[in-house]
DNA sequence: TTCCTTGCAAACGATTTGCATTGGA
DNA sequence: TCCAATGCAAATCGTTTGCAAGGAA
């Protein structure tokens, strides 16, 4: 079964508060990357906004969520699943919608050895990447 | 021989002033992205800050330089060089540096194939697709 | 001369902070 | 009870804008 947003508190040792409760139950309700801007609208009047940037800080330091910022310039959200795999974005230039999507074993290979040579061409230590895509979702097409 | 500032305003219609070929001046001796911050201490007594935001905007529509935000919020530039070839950036997350890199042929290949796939996995139409190097560079590492 | 561009200061939007109050442990 | 988290308002940061003066064509 699910963990409850409950349990995750607890198991970063942060306090139970209903802001923060509040806060990562639309997150995983949204079950995409979610901007500041709407997080705000879905909590008016429950989460003052400076307790929003306060929790959503504390989260990101307790590892539970994580943020982004896209290509133009809006801060996002994500939660940070147990198994957590390595994920990209796809990004619609449109309605600004994000998803998260999974590229194949093979190609995740192929970025790997395209690394390693970077590495050795610049002298590098290369510790994380990601691909962004950009382009028009079903609905703005 | 290289094209001098002053061509570059002309080829493009903008006209000559000094706080805009000091900042181009800037941003080719600089030979990689650069942030507004730096820029700006760069320029520092030479151009307002608001002239600073204004000549950057005016030489973007001008496609003499193109704006990109870093995964961590900071707003950069770099010159659009004639023959722009399509190409990725490699940041050091620890001084902030960030290098224009080009990837194999034959990656590249890999990446549209791999775009190829995803489009039809969504529904989405891709546009654009840029890689994201993290880590070290050799001062840092 | 005629506009376009500049510099300064004021305005703005997003985020942060100070402080008194509230509520979780 | 006690300290951490909250809400409100004020402060701050990066960026934009209005306007009068200066400089390019």
């Amino acid at each position: 079964m699910e963990k409850t947003v409950t349990e995750i508190l607890l198991e970063k040792n942060l306090s139970i508060t209903s802001p923060r409760k509040l806060i990562i139950e639309e997150i995983i309700k949204n079950s995409n990357p979610i901007s500041i801007e709407s997080l705000q609208k879905r909590l008016e009047g429950k989460v003052a906004l400076s307790t929003l940037y306060r929790a959503l800080n504390d989260l990101k330091s307790a590892e539970i969520i994580k943020e982004f910022t896209t290509t133009d310039s809006i801060t996002m959200f994500e939660l940070i699943s147990l198994g957590e795999e390595h994920h990209h974005h796809l990004f619609c230039t449109s309605c600004g919608k994000i998803i998260d999507i999974d590229l194949s074993k093979k190609f995740e290979k192929n970025v790997d050895a395209e690394v390693v040579k970077i590495e050795k061409n610049f002298n590098y230590k290369i510790t994380e990447h990601t691909l962004e895509l950009l382009g028009l979702c079903s609905k703005c097409k």
